[in-house]
DNA sequence: GCCAACGTTGGC
DNA sequence: GCCAACGTTGGC
């Protein structure tokens, strides 16, 4: 098993839209960042993703979602109507692709990205490095340990 | 293959 | 809204 964490604008997608219907499947696409499109092809199935939400409020991580169908081509590429259309891609030979997503959870409080860069385990992580633009990034067993019991303390503190 | 210009990301 | 950092594009 894998730990990866994936940004997005939560006005875009959300861990909310997850929790509201945790039986659904979500589809991760418009990914159109070549390093970060490696990423995905490397997933598996019932591989971790910790949910960053970037650009808004409360910057930091904000859940847990599960790969539930690894990469295959994002459909969006050949869509002359979406904002991720490509001219570039041909359905023969696809440049993008997406994975599919299922909630796991929903962290009490979002982990905020000042906590982060405050972890052993996130010292040289490029999240927190200054002018990271990668969306999506693999996250080491240490580091999942570390989000996970700073996402847990909260829990208990509500206790 | 170099590199300047440009567009985008993303924290603050 | 600002601006630094980065990826991509396109001329040469």
């Amino acid at each position: 098993m894998q730990y990866w964490l994936m940004k997005t604008e939560p006005d875009e997608c959300s861990i909310d839209d997850f929790a509201k219907t945790p039986a659904a499947v979500i589809r991760w696409d418009g990914v159109r960042n070549y390093q970060a499109r490696n990423f995905m092809q490397e997933m598996h199935i019932g591989d971790e993703v910790f949910i960053y939400h970037s650009s808004c409020a409360k910057i930091g991580v904000a859940g847990l979602v599960r790969v539930v169908r690894a990469a295959y081509p994002d459909p969006t590429q050949f869509d002359s109507a979406s904002t991720y259309f490509d001219s570039k891609s041909q359905p023969d030979k696809p440049r993008w692709v997406a994975v599919d997503l299922q909630y796991i959870r929903r962290f009490t409080e979002v982990i905020p990205l000042a906590a982060i860069k405050t972890m052993p385990a996130f010292t040289d992580h490029p999240l927190v490095a200054k002018g990271n633009r990668l969306s999506v990034v693999p996250i080491s067993s240490e580091q999942r340990e570390a989000l996970n019991q700073r996402a847990n303390r909260h829990k208990e503190d509500d206790v």
